[in-house]
DNA sequence: CAGGCGTGGTG
DNA sequence: TCACCAAGCCT
């Protein structure tokens, strides 16, 4: 927003626009490579205008964006974010946000219709959870979105993350908004590796709040356009690095990109495990307005102990519910 | 705290 | 093609 023009030249110790090409005698130039930290080479009021600027001339215009666009619109917004593209989650939020306006609109109906609202996002959960949340935001919070943080945190399916996302998107508030984008983002920029550690670590808090902008509406700007940057140009598989406003200064482009070593991510398996199961129970569960028969959930897979298990706990997670011996529907 | 939890797109 | 990835949360 405030329009704070970006110093063209960057104060950066002379390195033109080639990546440094790390010479074979690595000795000499003191460099005490693993001791310290390759930090940002970029004072904090110029690295804050660089990337508000970036943001400013390369955001996408998302409808949970705008000026007009409520709390609501934009918790919604981030429940379905939450492990799911941009590109798919935009209908979804469009054909949402026109039923169910309100958190009150949403929890005057049955959890079911949530879940079958969901359609295919994925991780259904969080269908549940956010008429969980609407219900305690209808019951216990005047009908209000909550403004802090805090309040946020005790609702269903807001974590660290997503409280600090609405707290800050909605209610432009000063927080750490710490998602995979942003860790991306600093873990290059700053720490000067392809890839952050799995989990997030102490270390990452303290960087990011350290490049926190003081001011509350500059603070939140900042989160969303650091999302935005890690979203568009530094991608997890072939980033942009061409286009990226912090090239010069980036700590990874200074390294000579070096790929990422550490221990092999997990690959989450799908084909045939019960989350694929469990998947295709509720496909049919959703497609049928009313009650289902136990012998249209078993034509959807053969394994028969599988796909009680999965059944189980689809029932215990509160996403079918058992109405007679062998019936079942979305929980009313 | 590592692992479970959907679904679809892509390099 | 087939891993890998996509604005995490919960236990």
């Amino acid at each position: 927003m405030a329009a704070n023009t970006v110093t063209p030249a960057l104060p950066v110790p002379a390195t033109p626009t080639a990546p440094p090409v790390p010479t074979a005698t690595s000795g000499a130039t003191s460099a005490a490579t693993s001791a310290a930290t390759p930090k940002l080479a970029l004072p904090l009021p110029v690295l804050h205008a660089t990337v508000l600027d970036w943001y400013e001339a390369n955001a996408r215009d998302l409808p949970w964006r705008t000026p007009d666009a409520s709390p609501w619109a934009v918790m919604v917004s981030e429940f379905m974010l939450q492990q799911t593209p941009v590109k798919r989650v935009l209908p979804a939020w469009q054909a949402w946000m026109e039923r169910w306006p309100t958190p009150a609109d949403l929890a005057a109906e049955a959890p079911g219709e949530a879940v079958r609202m969901w359609g295919r996002l994925g991780y259904p959960r969080r269908a549940l959870r956010l008429h969980g949340a609407a219900v305690a935001i209808t019951e216990q919070h005047g009908g209000e979105v909550p403004d802090d943080h805090a309040t946020l945190l005790s609702l269903p399916g807001i974590g660290e993350y997503t409280a600090a996302a609405v707290a800050s998107f909605a209610f432009r508030q000063r927080h750490v908004v710490l998602d995979t984008n942003v860790r991306r983002v600093f873990a290059r920029a700053v720490t000067g590796v392809e890839y952050p550690a799995q989990a997030t670590t102490a270390a990452e808090r303290r960087t990011a709040t350290a490049l926190l902008p003081e001011a509350d509406r500059t603070a939140a700007t900042w989160a969303v356009a650091v999302m935005e940057l890690g979203a568009l140009v530094c991608t997890a598989r072939g980033p942009e690095c061409g286009d990226c406003p912090l090239f010069t200064s980036c700590a990874w482009q200074r390294a000579g990109c070096p790929p990422y070593e550490g221990p092999a991510r997990r690959g989450q398996s799908y084909e045939g495990t019960d989350r694929q199961v469990r998947g295709k129970l509720l496909a049919v569960l959703r497609e049928a307005h009313g009650e289902v028969p136990q012998a249209r959930l078993d034509a959807v897979w053969p394994d028969a102990v599988q796909r009680a298990r999965a059944l189980d706990g689809l029932v215990s997670d509160g996403l079918v519910e058992p109405v007679e011996q062998g019936v079942y529907r979305l929980p009313q």
